[in-house]
DNA sequence: CCAGGGGTGGTAATCGTTTACACCCGGCGA
DNA sequence: TCGCCGGGTGTAAACGATTACCACCCCTGG
């Protein structure tokens, strides 16, 4: 038994690689009774009387084929329902036409918009994706990396929060180009999406300050994070151009899930001098934030406000409808797939570096005047 | 310009075959400086002194192969970082060790587990996944299923609600094994993930029933859904053993998303003779749900209890927190996984044509007391 | 000492496609 | 009429792996 068990057909190497084991009826051997024939270019070369060469310039639009001869092997194709062989085109093109997406989870709210523009726009110009999510575990992180690397993708986008520079080097040595958000190494191949947080965070403390807050709280992302420092220095930016001077004690440090989110509120809500707002550095944090103020009765937006941050879908439909600041995913996907283009293509659109992406208030239903103040106002509402 | 203007590299085929440019610096010519070298099992026997064909073997764990040549291939491949090229084992071996999921759309909070499932089990067997959503777009469905074929996938989860019969004949007909949700076309190579709807939701209305509930409206997903039609008889059915006949006013038939609960539940508040509680197809039409009655100043759940379906990660942070009936969606992507694996790999596991999921009730804070009964208990809580 | 055989390792065919190159054929100018 | 040119088509060599088959080596038994 042990290796050759029945169930361990998957075999790890020193990094993980795999043993293929051929299908049985790979051959079709000796039963010719219905049609067992291989489906591929040399069949469509026969049926239509043509090479395989013809068949491959008229499938790739070569403008020199005869027009007649072209549409006897589209009717043929049309006929067998023959679709190229992806494989074997890239093996001999050296093009695969796949960009990989790393992600660190799918199930995190904020990624499946992004899968999906990156899917959208990626599809719409002939590539597939392969999609990696790592669940911040650096064991995964490079097992994606060698599965990206195993299936010579043309471009990768880490969209992950955090990565370890070694892992990159592989895909570095290999040209791959790659893009990622916010900060990246400075190499060549290597694109940015610059998130322009400030604009959208100041929008929100203007929009707290007008409504009559001053005692504005802030849950911050993991320090960690290069996405979460740019927050929080955006949001103390921001207040102090309001004029506003946030205590030390109210601001916290989250780590961008629900649970931070609860924990931090928890703190907060203990403070000597309670704040009348809270700014959260994402979503989640925000619906951490609602969920301990309704534990705690307390009614947002008359008795506290909130603002979150990325504007997930789910941020819509919370209790009460979330003010928040929209950063898109899809304009996200859509400058990441740019990128990569960018870099693969690079004859066309010479390969820029930096891409900039803007945020932007949303006003929903969690903020409002500060409790105890200009109730003639509220109540006219 | 036109057909060959610079963006327009996508060229559409009578279906959408994508014409191959190559990379320019695919043969790298002259530059002899740095290490253009190829790095390809020839590169790994020529620096280990042996053949391709030892390289391969050590690979693939043949054990015929003298363990010192096997330790010196090993020591070339971890120096050089090599990984085998997938496409052109796959090319020969026809095995592509490739699985795709087809989903309705992955921003449906209900999917991304899924595939998180899918992708863990199937990356811990050695398959990639090829992910495509369709969004319920026919045409997109067609081409997710035509980039199924081109990448040769070795088999095909279609998760999505409802699909074309012609679609998968094209599957079919390349002897692609298929799993399916609920049901599925009687065939060969097609199994189908039965889940158990009944069992859970006969514990959801047990549960409102002992409470005290009556009164009990159901929420249903489209009625051309199999899986809605399901939830719904296995309703009716739990309802009748409890001895509660709902009012045929209190059925309403919703759409799964958030905006048909609410509007389900809007209609429902205006039932003559009011419903204590309300039962829904899925989560997200009992979020929408709980928002309506947010708006109508109904407090869930003193005056009105409500339960979902699907237990999606965030009914744990609804205000308040759902109580919904689990549907496992790891087991889900497990047993589908564990469906393709056994198609494909028949040999060793007989196909199994059916794999059974089951349902449970999961009691958190939506669900109470019917309105203006028990107030003695209500208050001791 | 030689024949046979088991265990290793190498050579070459193969997978399905692209594409460089050769070839064919017709038209046109000299 | 012949040569040249050039558009269209076909032939064959890649691409990077797996693996059938064969050659070789060495050991052992007759």
């Amino acid at each position: 038994m042990g290796s050759n068990s029945a169930s361990q057909c998957v075999d790890f190497w020193g990094r993980g690689i795999v043993a293929i084991m051929p299908r049985k009826s790979n051959g079709s051997k000796k039963r010719e009774g219905q049609t067992p024939e291989r489906l591929d270019i040399r069949t469509i070369a026969r049926l239509a009387n043509v090479s395989i060469a013809t068949v491959s310039r008229t499938m790739n639009r070569v403008p020199t084929v005869n027009p007649k001869l072209a549409k006897r092997v589209w009717e043929v194709i049309e006929e067998l329902n023959y679709f190229p062989n992806t494989q074997a085109r890239a093996l001999v093109s050296g093009r695969s036409r796949i960009f990989g997406l790393i992600v660190s989870e799918i199930t995190n709210p904020f990624f499946p918009e992004l899968i999906q523009g990156f899917e959208d726009v990626a599809i719409e110009h002939g590539y597939e994706v392969l999609i990696s999510s790592t669940n911040y575990d650096p064991k995964r992180m490079a097992q994606s990396i060698r599965r990206m690397i195993e299936r010579k993708v043309e471009g990768v986008a880490i969209m992950t929060f955090g990565i370890e520079e070694p892992l990159l080097e592989q895909l570095a040595q290999r040209n791959i180009p790659m893009v990622f958000v916010d900060v990246g190494p400075e190499r060549p191949g290597v694109s940015v999406l610059k998130v322009d947080y400030h604009h959208g965070i100041r929008q929100g403390v203007q929009h707290l300050a007008a409504l009559g807050h001053r005692k504005i709280a802030f849950i911050a992302g993991p320090a960690r994070l290069h996405s979460a420092k740019s927050r929080l220095a955006a949001f103390m930016r921001s207040a102090k151009e309001c004029g506003i001077t946030p205590a030390p004690e109210w601001i916290k440090e989250g780590d961008h899930t629900l649970e931070g989110g609860t924990r931090a509120m928890e703190q907060l809500l203990e403070s000597k001098d309670l704040p009348t707002a809270v700014m959260c550095s994402n979503d989640m944090t925000a619906i951490g934030v609602l969920h301990q103020l309704y534990r705690a009765k307390m009614n947002v937006p008359d008795e506290f406000s909130v603002i979150g941050f990325d504007n997930i879908h789910i941020a819509e439909v919370t209790i009460p409808p979330l003010t928040t600041i929209r950063m898109s995913r899809f304009d996200l996907a859509r400058a990441a797939v740019a990128a990569l283009r960018a870099a693969v293509e690079e004859s066309e659109h010479p390969a820029q570096r930096e891409y900039n992406i803007t945020t932007e208030l949303v006003v929903r239903e969690s903020t409002s005047f500060p409790r105890g103040t200009m109730m003639h106002l509220r109540e006219s509402k």
